[in-house]
DNA sequence: TTTCTTGCAAAACATTTGCAAATCG
DNA sequence: CGATTTGCAAATGTTTTGCAAGAAA
């Protein structure tokens, strides 16, 4: 079921600015770095974009224990890790055992077609200064 | 660093409904089950008392992707998966793979003490019925 | 015209905070 | 007394929603 895109121009400078961030940007991320090329889109309409975006599966939404939603416009498969202290994100790109995924499956009977993990830890910097 | 734990009347109230709860209740389900055994505390009360108990580590916060916090009283090493769809919690008691781990730890540099993973799937029920 | 999208403001929701009163040691 | 905790209400911050106007098909 392969489903027509509609980008209007909210929706491409949106994801435009997603693509070209190479951190997470949450939604008031977003809507600054859209004012500072000049577009100034209502709050509903950035939100609303975000979850179209997300729907038609061009962006990744990311709830990486915080309190607002960020989002990632890198789609292959990757995990990331978050520090507990300052709550700095990496990218984890190492591929998931895949014997651990089966067995999940057959344990929970989930079906995990993408999977989509969110690590906590403690970055270099946190660990090493306390 | 051993800690005095200072459990007042409403925190073990809170503590007791956590660790008689076998799903992951919200500090709105909280609430209402203080309710239910005549216990009336404010918000800030409960709020404040979940960030104790949190923090003296006899519950553990779950940010499972939503715009809710989930409390959980097993504190053993275990992680959790997500529908996608329905939002349903299992509870996933398998041991992660610790060459995995440890493949995290010497890309990322972070210091993982207590893996805490959050993982997306599609329930049973939401699979069969789509 | 019919449908989808935007803009705006208000609403909703979870959580935090300020402060005075109550409790504990 | 001094420190901590509670209760309450107000504030905060994020996201959603209702609705009228606008754009696209």
């Amino acid at each position: 079921m392969t489903q027509k895109i509609n980008l209007t121009l909210q929706r491409k400078a949106i994801l435009d600015v997603i693509q070209q961030s190479d951190d997470h940007p949450s939604a008031a991320d977003i809507i600054e770095r859209l004012r500072l090329r000049g577009f100034n889109f209502a709050y509903g309409t950035v939100y609303n974009s975000l979850r179209y975006l997300t729907e038609v599966e061009l962006i990744r939404e990311l709830k990486l224990n915080e309190s607002v939603s960020r989002y990632d416009a890198r789609i292959e498969e990757h995990q990331h890790i978050v520090c507990k202290n300052c709550g700095k994100v990496e990218e984890i790109m190492i591929e998931l055992p895949k014997a651990w995924i089966d067995e999940i499956v057959k344990q929970t009977r989930y079906q995990i077609s993408d999977p989509h993990i969110v690590m906590e830890g403690m970055c270099e910097a946190c660990s090493s200064g306390k």
